[in-house]
DNA sequence: GAAATGCCGTTGCTTAAACAACGAAAGGAA
DNA sequence: TTCCTTTCGTTGTTTAAGCAACGGCATTTC
Protein backbone atom coordinates (compact mmCIF):
# COMPACT_ATOMS: atom_id res chain seq x y z
CA UNK A 1 0.00 0.00 0.00
CA UNK A 2 2.23 2.68 1.13
CA UNK A 3 -0.40 5.50 2.01
CA UNK A 4 -2.59 5.91 4.83
CA UNK A 5 -5.88 6.97 2.75
CA UNK A 6 -7.23 8.77 6.03
CA UNK A 7 -4.58 11.20 5.73
CA UNK A 8 -5.12 12.14 2.36
CA UNK A 9 -6.97 15.04 1.03
CA UNK A 10 -9.85 13.14 -0.14
CA UNK A 11 -10.27 10.99 2.25
CA UNK A 12 -9.26 13.23 5.60
CA UNK A 13 -12.06 12.97 8.71
CA UNK A 14 -13.06 10.04 8.30
CA UNK A 15 -12.57 6.80 10.18
CA UNK A 16 -10.94 3.61 9.59
CA UNK A 17 -13.55 1.16 9.94
CA UNK A 18 -15.96 3.38 8.03
CA UNK A 19 -13.28 3.62 5.46
CA UNK A 20 -13.56 0.14 4.72
CA UNK A 21 -17.01 0.09 4.33
CA UNK A 22 -17.32 3.26 2.16
CA UNK A 23 -14.83 1.96 -0.85
CA UNK A 24 -16.73 -1.00 -0.53
CA UNK A 25 -19.88 0.30 -1.18
CA UNK A 26 -18.30 2.82 -3.48
CA UNK A 27 -17.02 0.21 -5.61
CA UNK A 28 -13.52 1.22 -5.64
CA UNK A 29 -11.51 -0.77 -7.51
CA UNK A 30 -7.28 -0.48 -7.24
CA UNK A 31 -4.97 -1.34 -10.02
CA UNK A 32 -1.45 -2.09 -10.66
CA UNK A 33 0.67 -0.31 -13.22
CA UNK A 34 4.34 -1.24 -14.57
CA UNK A 35 6.75 1.64 -14.95
CA UNK A 36 6.04 3.48 -18.06
CA UNK A 37 2.23 2.27 -18.38
CA UNK A 38 -0.54 4.35 -19.60
CA UNK A 39 -3.19 4.78 -16.28
CA UNK A 40 -5.04 7.14 -18.36
CA UNK A 41 -4.81 8.08 -21.89
CA UNK A 42 -5.42 11.23 -23.59
CA UNK A 43 -8.72 12.43 -25.20
CA UNK A 44 -10.83 9.81 -23.04
CA UNK A 45 -13.97 10.23 -20.95
CA UNK A 46 -13.39 9.38 -17.64
CA UNK A 47 -15.81 9.01 -15.36
CA UNK A 48 -13.69 8.38 -11.98
CA UNK A 49 -11.26 10.07 -10.10
CA UNK A 50 -7.80 8.06 -9.25
CA UNK A 51 -5.82 8.17 -5.97
CA UNK A 52 -2.20 7.05 -6.27
CA UNK A 53 -1.44 4.60 -3.61
CA UNK A 54 1.87 3.66 -4.49
CA UNK A 55 4.47 4.59 -6.61
CA UNK A 56 4.76 8.19 -8.92
CA UNK A 57 2.52 8.98 -12.34
CA UNK A 58 2.97 12.04 -14.47
CA UNK A 59 0.69 14.13 -16.03
CA UNK A 60 1.58 15.22 -19.52
CA UNK A 61 -0.03 16.90 -22.28
CA UNK A 62 1.09 16.70 -26.22
CA UNK A 63 0.42 18.97 -28.67
CA UNK A 64 -1.13 18.41 -32.31
CA UNK A 65 2.88 18.10 -33.68
CA UNK A 66 3.83 15.47 -31.25
CA UNK A 67 5.74 17.88 -28.92
CA UNK A 68 4.78 17.27 -25.15
CA UNK A 69 5.73 18.47 -21.77
CA UNK A 70 4.95 17.27 -18.57
CA UNK A 71 2.57 19.19 -16.63
CA UNK A 72 3.02 17.90 -13.13
CA UNK A 73 3.69 14.78 -11.15
CA UNK A 74 1.60 13.04 -8.19
CA UNK A 75 2.85 11.60 -5.21
CA UNK A 76 1.23 8.91 -3.27
CA UNK A 77 -2.31 9.93 -1.77
CA UNK A 78 -2.96 13.07 -4.15
CA UNK A 79 -5.76 12.81 -6.81
CA UNK A 80 -5.97 13.18 -10.27
CA UNK A 81 -8.48 13.29 -13.24
CA UNK A 82 -10.67 15.22 -11.07
CA UNK A 83 -11.23 17.75 -13.20
CA UNK A 84 -12.51 15.55 -16.13
CA UNK A 85 -14.03 13.10 -13.68
CA UNK A 86 -16.79 15.84 -12.65
CA UNK A 87 -17.72 17.10 -15.75
CA UNK A 88 -19.31 14.85 -17.65
CA UNK A 89 -18.88 14.64 -21.19
CA UNK A 90 -15.81 15.98 -21.02
CA UNK A 91 -12.47 14.11 -22.53
CA UNK A 92 -9.12 14.24 -21.38
CA UNK A 93 -6.35 17.20 -22.57
CA UNK A 94 -3.45 14.86 -20.98
CA UNK A 95 -2.38 11.74 -20.26
CA UNK A 96 -1.48 10.14 -17.09
CA UNK A 97 1.77 7.12 -16.95
CA UNK A 98 3.57 5.29 -14.12
CA UNK A 99 6.98 6.95 -13.66
CA UNK A 100 7.12 3.88 -10.80
CA UNK A 101 5.74 0.72 -11.10
CA UNK A 102 2.39 2.40 -9.34
CA UNK A 103 -1.13 1.68 -7.73
CA UNK A 104 -4.10 3.15 -8.39
CA UNK A 105 -7.60 3.37 -6.46
CA UNK A 106 -10.29 4.18 -8.49
CA UNK A 107 -13.50 5.81 -7.60
CA UNK A 108 -16.37 6.50 -9.71
CA UNK A 109 -17.85 10.19 -8.88
CA UNK A 110 -20.98 9.49 -9.53
CA UNK A 111 -21.32 6.58 -7.23
CA UNK A 112 -19.68 9.40 -4.87
CA UNK A 113 -22.26 11.46 -5.80
CA UNK A 114 -25.04 9.74 -5.27
CA UNK A 115 -24.78 6.19 -3.42
CA UNK A 116 -26.38 5.86 0.12
CA UNK A 117 -26.76 9.36 0.44
CA UNK A 118 -29.38 8.47 3.04
CA UNK A 119 -27.75 8.05 6.25
CA UNK A 120 -24.37 7.77 5.97
CA UNK A 121 -22.36 10.71 7.43
CA UNK A 122 -19.02 10.24 6.51
CA UNK A 123 -20.34 10.09 3.04
CA UNK A 124 -21.20 13.70 3.17
CA UNK A 125 -17.76 14.79 4.32
CA UNK A 126 -16.63 12.35 1.14
CA UNK A 127 -18.21 14.79 -1.01
CA UNK A 128 -17.22 17.95 0.81
CA UNK A 129 -13.56 16.50 0.59
CA UNK A 130 -14.11 15.84 -3.14
CA UNK A 131 -15.17 19.83 -3.67
CA UNK A 132 -12.05 20.86 -1.47
CA UNK A 133 -9.93 18.91 -3.99
CA UNK A 134 -11.31 20.52 -7.23
CA UNK A 135 -11.31 23.89 -4.81
CA UNK A 136 -7.73 23.37 -4.42
CA UNK A 137 -6.89 22.46 -7.79
CA UNK A 138 -8.14 25.90 -8.75
CA UNK A 139 -6.66 27.80 -6.63
CA UNK A 140 -3.40 26.55 -7.26
CA UNK A 141 -3.86 27.32 -10.94
CA UNK A 142 -4.86 30.78 -10.02
CA UNK A 143 -1.80 31.68 -8.03
CA UNK A 144 0.22 30.73 -10.82
CA UNK A 145 -1.28 32.27 -13.93
CA UNK A 146 -1.57 35.43 -11.37
CA UNK A 147 2.62 35.09 -11.10
CA UNK A 148 2.84 34.88 -14.54
CA UNK A 149 1.06 37.33 -15.92
CA UNK A 150 3.51 40.37 -15.66
CA UNK A 151 5.77 40.21 -18.53
CA UNK A 152 8.92 41.24 -16.63
CA UNK A 153 10.78 38.47 -14.82
CA UNK A 154 10.71 41.26 -11.61
CA UNK A 155 7.00 41.64 -12.01
CA UNK A 156 6.75 37.67 -11.90
CA UNK A 157 9.12 37.66 -8.67
CA UNK A 158 7.74 40.50 -6.99
CA UNK A 159 3.87 38.90 -7.44
CA UNK A 160 5.62 35.46 -6.49
CA UNK A 161 6.84 37.57 -3.14
CA UNK A 162 4.10 39.59 -2.42
CA UNK A 163 2.03 36.41 -1.98
CA UNK A 164 4.09 34.52 -0.33
CA UNK A 165 4.89 37.36 2.19
CA UNK A 166 1.16 37.54 2.73
CA UNK A 167 0.92 33.66 3.20
CA UNK A 168 3.68 34.08 5.86
CA UNK A 169 2.04 37.44 7.40
CA UNK A 170 5.88 38.57 7.60
CA UNK A 171 8.36 40.19 4.92
CA UNK A 172 10.47 37.56 5.50
CA UNK A 173 10.08 33.47 3.94
CA UNK A 174 11.18 31.32 2.42
CA UNK A 175 10.14 29.18 -0.52
CA UNK A 176 10.16 25.75 -1.41
CA UNK A 177 11.66 25.83 -5.05
CA UNK A 178 15.40 25.76 -5.58
CA UNK A 179 16.33 28.11 -8.55
CA UNK A 180 15.70 25.95 -11.54
CA UNK A 181 12.14 25.33 -10.02
CA UNK A 182 11.03 28.62 -9.54
CA UNK A 183 12.40 29.59 -13.24
CA UNK A 184 9.76 26.85 -14.30
CA UNK A 185 7.24 27.71 -11.91
CA UNK A 186 7.09 31.50 -13.45
CA UNK A 187 8.17 30.47 -16.78
CA UNK A 188 11.25 32.13 -16.94
CA UNK A 189 14.97 31.26 -17.89
CA UNK A 190 16.90 30.46 -14.42
CA UNK A 191 20.13 32.12 -15.21
CA UNK A 192 18.35 35.60 -16.54
CA UNK A 193 16.14 35.20 -13.33
CA UNK A 194 19.22 34.80 -10.74
CA UNK A 195 20.81 37.78 -12.44
CA UNK A 196 17.11 39.76 -11.68
CA UNK A 197 17.54 38.42 -8.70
CA UNK A 198 20.53 39.69 -7.45
CA UNK A 199 20.46 43.04 -9.42
CA UNK A 200 17.25 43.63 -6.89
CA UNK A 201 18.99 42.77 -4.41
CA UNK A 202 21.79 45.58 -5.24
CA UNK A 203 18.55 48.32 -5.45
CA UNK A 204 17.63 47.27 -2.14
CA UNK A 205 14.13 45.36 -3.22
CA UNK A 206 15.26 42.04 -1.72
CA UNK A 207 17.35 40.38 0.54
CA UNK A 208 18.40 36.80 0.10
CA UNK A 209 20.19 33.75 0.52
CA UNK A 210 19.81 30.71 -0.64
CA UNK A 211 16.22 30.27 -0.15
CA UNK A 212 14.97 32.49 2.41
CA UNK A 213 13.97 35.56 1.30
CA UNK A 214 13.29 39.05 2.87
CA UNK A 215 11.30 42.17 1.28
CA UNK A 216 13.02 45.43 2.20
CA UNK A 217 10.76 48.14 3.89
CA UNK A 218 12.07 50.52 0.95
CA UNK A 219 10.43 48.47 -1.62
CA UNK A 220 7.38 48.58 -0.22
CA UNK A 221 7.06 52.71 -0.33
CA UNK B 1 -33.92 39.85 -12.00
CA UNK B 2 -33.01 39.57 -15.42
CA UNK B 3 -31.98 35.90 -15.40
CA UNK B 4 -33.34 32.58 -15.81
CA UNK B 5 -31.84 30.76 -12.90
CA UNK B 6 -32.89 27.84 -14.33
CA UNK B 7 -30.56 27.92 -17.72
CA UNK B 8 -27.10 28.59 -15.11
CA UNK B 9 -24.64 26.33 -14.80
CA UNK B 10 -25.20 25.85 -11.20
CA UNK B 11 -28.85 25.32 -11.34
CA UNK B 12 -29.08 23.33 -14.60
CA UNK B 13 -31.96 20.58 -14.41
CA UNK B 14 -33.65 21.59 -11.79
CA UNK B 15 -37.36 22.56 -11.53
CA UNK B 16 -39.18 25.70 -11.07
CA UNK B 17 -41.22 24.53 -8.51
CA UNK B 18 -38.22 22.74 -6.94
CA UNK B 19 -36.19 26.07 -7.23
CA UNK B 20 -38.00 27.66 -5.30
CA UNK B 21 -38.14 25.40 -2.65
CA UNK B 22 -35.09 24.92 -2.53
CA UNK B 23 -33.91 28.56 -2.38
CA UNK B 24 -35.99 28.91 0.54
CA UNK B 25 -34.89 25.77 2.20
CA UNK B 26 -30.81 26.60 1.14
CA UNK B 27 -31.50 30.61 2.91
CA UNK B 28 -30.18 31.97 -0.26
CA UNK B 29 -30.29 35.72 0.44
CA UNK B 30 -30.57 38.28 -2.66
CA UNK B 31 -28.67 41.20 -2.08
CA UNK B 32 -28.21 44.58 -4.48
CA UNK B 33 -25.13 46.57 -4.94
CA UNK B 34 -24.50 50.00 -6.28
CA UNK B 35 -22.06 50.65 -9.16
CA UNK B 36 -18.47 50.74 -7.54
CA UNK B 37 -19.33 48.87 -4.31
CA UNK B 38 -17.20 46.11 -3.12
CA UNK B 39 -19.17 42.76 -2.96
CA UNK B 40 -16.20 40.78 -1.59
CA UNK B 41 -13.49 41.99 -0.47
CA UNK B 42 -9.52 40.58 -0.53
CA UNK B 43 -8.49 38.41 2.28
CA UNK B 44 -11.79 37.51 3.51
CA UNK B 45 -12.83 33.69 4.49
CA UNK B 46 -16.03 33.69 2.74
CA UNK B 47 -18.68 30.65 3.10
CA UNK B 48 -20.70 31.52 0.29
CA UNK B 49 -20.85 30.96 -3.33
CA UNK B 50 -22.21 33.97 -5.56
CA UNK B 51 -24.37 33.84 -8.52
CA UNK B 52 -24.60 37.56 -10.27
CA UNK B 53 -28.41 37.86 -11.12
CA UNK B 54 -28.38 41.42 -13.21
CA UNK B 55 -25.73 43.74 -13.76
CA UNK B 56 -22.00 42.47 -13.89
CA UNK B 57 -19.58 42.11 -11.36
CA UNK B 58 -15.45 42.75 -11.82
CA UNK B 59 -12.67 40.65 -10.64
CA UNK B 60 -9.37 42.07 -9.57
CA UNK B 61 -6.06 41.42 -7.80
CA UNK B 62 -4.19 43.75 -6.21
CA UNK B 63 -0.25 42.92 -5.16
CA UNK B 64 1.70 44.55 -2.05
CA UNK B 65 2.24 47.34 -3.90
CA UNK B 66 -1.21 48.35 -4.74
CA UNK B 67 -1.06 47.57 -8.67
CA UNK B 68 -4.13 45.72 -9.58
CA UNK B 69 -5.39 43.90 -12.98
CA UNK B 70 -9.00 42.74 -13.65
CA UNK B 71 -8.26 38.82 -13.96
CA UNK B 72 -12.30 38.27 -15.16
CA UNK B 73 -15.83 39.85 -15.43
CA UNK B 74 -18.84 37.77 -14.12
CA UNK B 75 -21.78 38.08 -16.12
CA UNK B 76 -25.86 37.30 -15.23
CA UNK B 77 -26.32 33.88 -14.48
CA UNK B 78 -22.29 32.96 -13.83
CA UNK B 79 -20.83 31.80 -10.15
CA UNK B 80 -17.88 33.51 -8.36
CA UNK B 81 -16.05 33.07 -5.23
CA UNK B 82 -17.10 29.13 -5.25
CA UNK B 83 -13.22 28.20 -5.25
CA UNK B 84 -13.12 30.16 -1.77
CA UNK B 85 -16.51 29.05 -0.49
CA UNK B 86 -15.25 25.53 -1.32
CA UNK B 87 -12.28 25.71 0.94
CA UNK B 88 -12.90 26.00 4.99
CA UNK B 89 -10.75 29.06 5.84
CA UNK B 90 -9.33 30.05 2.75
CA UNK B 91 -9.13 33.81 2.62
CA UNK B 92 -9.76 35.78 -0.95
CA UNK B 93 -6.92 36.61 -3.07
CA UNK B 94 -9.19 38.54 -5.13
CA UNK B 95 -11.93 41.37 -4.71
CA UNK B 96 -15.29 41.39 -6.52
CA UNK B 97 -16.59 44.43 -7.61
CA UNK B 98 -20.13 45.97 -9.02
CA UNK B 99 -19.12 47.08 -12.54
CA UNK B 100 -22.50 48.44 -12.96
CA UNK B 101 -25.63 48.42 -10.64
CA UNK B 102 -25.90 44.51 -9.52
CA UNK B 103 -27.84 42.21 -7.95
CA UNK B 104 -26.29 39.09 -6.32
CA UNK B 105 -27.88 35.88 -4.77
CA UNK B 106 -25.73 34.32 -2.01
CA UNK B 107 -25.38 30.55 -1.43
CA UNK B 108 -24.03 29.18 1.59
CA UNK B 109 -22.09 26.01 0.52
CA UNK B 110 -22.24 24.42 4.19
CA UNK B 111 -25.54 24.42 3.63
CA UNK B 112 -25.80 22.88 -0.09
CA UNK B 113 -23.52 20.08 1.00
CA UNK B 114 -25.56 18.86 4.16
CA UNK B 115 -29.05 20.29 4.36
CA UNK B 116 -32.10 18.24 3.71
CA UNK B 117 -30.05 15.42 1.90
CA UNK B 118 -32.30 12.97 2.97
CA UNK B 119 -34.61 13.04 0.17
CA UNK B 120 -34.53 15.86 -2.07
CA UNK B 121 -33.29 14.69 -5.75
CA UNK B 122 -32.74 18.27 -6.68
CA UNK B 123 -30.50 18.53 -3.91
CA UNK B 124 -28.11 16.25 -5.01
CA UNK B 125 -28.19 17.64 -9.03
CA UNK B 126 -26.91 20.69 -6.85
CA UNK B 127 -24.08 19.46 -4.93
CA UNK B 128 -23.20 17.77 -9.16
CA UNK B 129 -23.57 20.92 -10.20
CA UNK B 130 -21.28 22.80 -7.67
CA UNK B 131 -18.93 20.14 -8.14
CA UNK B 132 -19.11 20.62 -12.51
CA UNK B 133 -18.64 24.58 -11.80
CA UNK B 134 -15.40 24.08 -10.02
CA UNK B 135 -14.04 21.63 -12.02
CA UNK B 136 -15.35 24.16 -14.87
CA UNK B 137 -12.87 26.69 -13.68
CA UNK B 138 -9.72 24.10 -13.47
CA UNK B 139 -10.47 22.83 -16.66
CA UNK B 140 -10.75 26.73 -18.19
CA UNK B 141 -7.29 27.69 -15.73
CA UNK B 142 -5.60 24.81 -17.18
CA UNK B 143 -6.18 25.76 -20.35
CA UNK B 144 -5.01 29.02 -19.89
CA UNK B 145 -2.09 28.07 -18.70
CA UNK B 146 -1.16 25.07 -21.43
CA UNK B 147 -1.39 27.97 -24.26
CA UNK B 148 1.32 30.30 -22.38
CA UNK B 149 3.82 28.13 -21.14
CA UNK B 150 5.60 28.82 -24.49
CA UNK B 151 7.96 31.05 -24.04
CA UNK B 152 7.47 32.10 -28.11
CA UNK B 153 4.36 33.92 -29.61
CA UNK B 154 4.22 31.02 -32.39
CA UNK B 155 4.54 28.61 -29.59
CA UNK B 156 1.18 29.65 -27.95
CA UNK B 157 -0.90 30.44 -30.75
CA UNK B 158 0.02 26.80 -32.05
CA UNK B 159 -1.36 25.37 -28.57
CA UNK B 160 -3.95 27.50 -29.01
CA UNK B 161 -4.78 26.76 -32.36
CA UNK B 162 -3.97 23.29 -32.11
CA UNK B 163 -6.48 22.72 -29.03
CA UNK B 164 -9.01 25.09 -31.33
CA UNK B 165 -8.57 22.44 -33.87
CA UNK B 166 -9.83 19.44 -31.85
CA UNK B 167 -12.37 20.86 -29.62
CA UNK B 168 -13.93 21.56 -33.30
CA UNK B 169 -12.72 18.10 -35.41
CA UNK B 170 -11.57 20.22 -37.94
CA UNK B 171 -8.58 22.20 -39.04
CA UNK B 172 -10.97 25.11 -39.70
CA UNK B 173 -12.40 26.92 -37.28
CA UNK B 174 -13.31 30.39 -35.45
CA UNK B 175 -11.89 32.07 -32.00
CA UNK B 176 -14.38 33.49 -29.91
CA UNK B 177 -11.62 36.55 -29.55
CA UNK B 178 -10.55 39.86 -31.28
CA UNK B 179 -7.05 39.95 -31.66
CA UNK B 180 -6.67 42.45 -28.34
CA UNK B 181 -8.55 39.61 -26.42
CA UNK B 182 -6.52 36.98 -28.01
CA UNK B 183 -3.12 38.30 -27.37
CA UNK B 184 -4.70 39.51 -23.33
CA UNK B 185 -5.37 35.50 -23.46
CA UNK B 186 -1.88 34.42 -24.72
CA UNK B 187 -0.59 36.98 -22.80
CA UNK B 188 1.74 39.05 -25.48
CA UNK B 189 1.49 41.90 -27.22
CA UNK B 190 -1.25 42.47 -29.67
CA UNK B 191 0.56 44.11 -32.58
CA UNK B 192 3.58 41.83 -32.08
CA UNK B 193 0.98 39.20 -32.31
CA UNK B 194 -0.60 40.29 -35.56
CA UNK B 195 3.01 39.97 -37.03
CA UNK B 196 3.14 36.63 -35.93
CA UNK B 197 0.12 35.43 -37.71
CA UNK B 198 0.90 37.16 -41.00
CA UNK B 199 4.78 35.31 -40.67
CA UNK B 200 3.09 32.17 -40.35
CA UNK B 201 0.23 32.79 -43.15
CA UNK B 202 3.36 33.39 -45.64
CA UNK B 203 4.78 30.21 -44.43
CA UNK B 204 1.89 28.43 -45.06
CA UNK B 205 1.41 27.20 -41.53
CA UNK B 206 -1.79 29.01 -41.14
CA UNK B 207 -4.42 30.52 -43.72
CA UNK B 208 -6.90 33.12 -41.83
CA UNK B 209 -9.41 35.98 -42.41
CA UNK B 210 -10.67 37.59 -39.27
CA UNK B 211 -11.92 35.35 -36.76
CA UNK B 212 -11.84 32.27 -39.12
CA UNK B 213 -8.42 29.74 -38.87
CA UNK B 214 -7.70 26.57 -40.66
CA UNK B 215 -4.33 25.06 -39.94
CA UNK B 216 -2.63 23.79 -43.09
CA UNK B 217 -1.70 20.32 -43.87
CA UNK B 218 2.18 21.31 -44.50
CA UNK B 219 2.11 22.49 -41.02
CA UNK B 220 1.44 19.29 -39.20
CA UNK B 221 3.94 17.09 -40.78
C1' DG C 1 41.11 12.93 0.21
C1' DA C 2 39.81 12.99 -4.61
C1' DA C 3 36.33 12.86 -7.88
C1' DA C 4 31.82 13.64 -9.24
C1' DT C 5 27.54 15.93 -9.00
C1' DG C 6 24.28 19.53 -8.38
C1' DC C 7 23.09 24.24 -7.56
C1' DC C 8 24.01 29.07 -7.80
C1' DG C 9 25.63 33.37 -9.68
C1' DT C 10 27.90 35.85 -13.45
C1' DT C 11 29.16 37.25 -18.22
C1' DG C 12 28.59 38.29 -23.15
C1' DC C 13 26.07 37.56 -27.26
C1' DT C 14 21.93 36.89 -29.82
C1' DT C 15 17.35 37.15 -30.71
C1' DA C 16 12.68 37.88 -30.15
C1' DA C 17 9.18 40.39 -28.04
C1' DA C 18 7.52 44.88 -26.44
C1' DC C 19 6.43 49.39 -27.58
C1' DA C 20 4.97 53.45 -30.15
C1' DA C 21 3.03 55.12 -34.11
C1' DC C 22 0.54 55.06 -38.30
C1' DG C 23 -2.62 54.03 -42.29
C1' DA C 24 -6.20 51.10 -44.13
C1' DA C 25 -10.38 48.67 -43.78
C1' DA C 26 -14.72 47.65 -41.58
C1' DG C 27 -18.71 48.76 -39.14
C1' DG C 28 -22.18 51.98 -36.92
C1' DA C 29 -24.62 56.15 -36.23
C1' DA C 30 -26.31 60.50 -37.62
C1' DT D 1 -23.96 59.53 -47.83
C1' DT D 2 -20.34 61.36 -44.31
C1' DC D 3 -18.30 61.10 -39.98
C1' DC D 4 -16.57 58.60 -36.21
C1' DT D 5 -14.92 54.57 -33.85
C1' DT D 6 -12.95 50.20 -33.68
C1' DT D 7 -10.13 46.73 -35.28
C1' DC D 8 -6.23 45.06 -38.03
C1' DG D 9 -1.97 44.85 -40.05
C1' DT D 10 2.56 46.91 -40.75
C1' DT D 11 6.96 49.33 -39.78
C1' DG D 12 11.01 50.74 -37.20
C1' DT D 13 13.23 51.16 -32.73
C1' DT D 14 14.26 49.85 -28.14
C1' DT D 15 14.69 46.78 -24.58
C1' DA D 16 14.61 42.79 -22.07
C1' DA D 17 14.71 37.98 -22.02
C1' DG D 18 16.76 33.73 -23.81
C1' DC D 19 20.72 31.07 -24.33
C1' DA D 20 25.32 29.06 -23.81
C1' DA D 21 29.20 28.77 -21.19
C1' DC D 22 31.93 29.03 -17.18
C1' DG D 23 33.76 29.19 -12.25
C1' DG D 24 32.78 28.79 -7.42
C1' DC D 25 30.85 26.41 -3.75
C1' DA D 26 28.67 22.80 -1.27
C1' DT D 27 27.38 18.02 -0.89
C1' DT D 28 27.86 13.36 -1.74
C1' DT D 29 30.17 9.15 -3.03
C1' DC D 30 33.80 6.16 -3.51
Amino acid sequence: MGIDLKSTQLFRGIGDSDLKEMLHCLGARERAYRKGETILAEGQETDAVGVVLSGRAIIEHSDLWGANSVLSNVAPGAVFAETYACIPGETTLIQVTAAEDTTVLFLNVGKILTTCSNACVFHARLIRNLLTVCASKSLQLSRRIMHTTSKSIRGRLLSYFSDCAKKEGSYSFSVPFNRQQLADYLGVDRSTMCNELSKMQREGLIRYERNSFTLRESGML
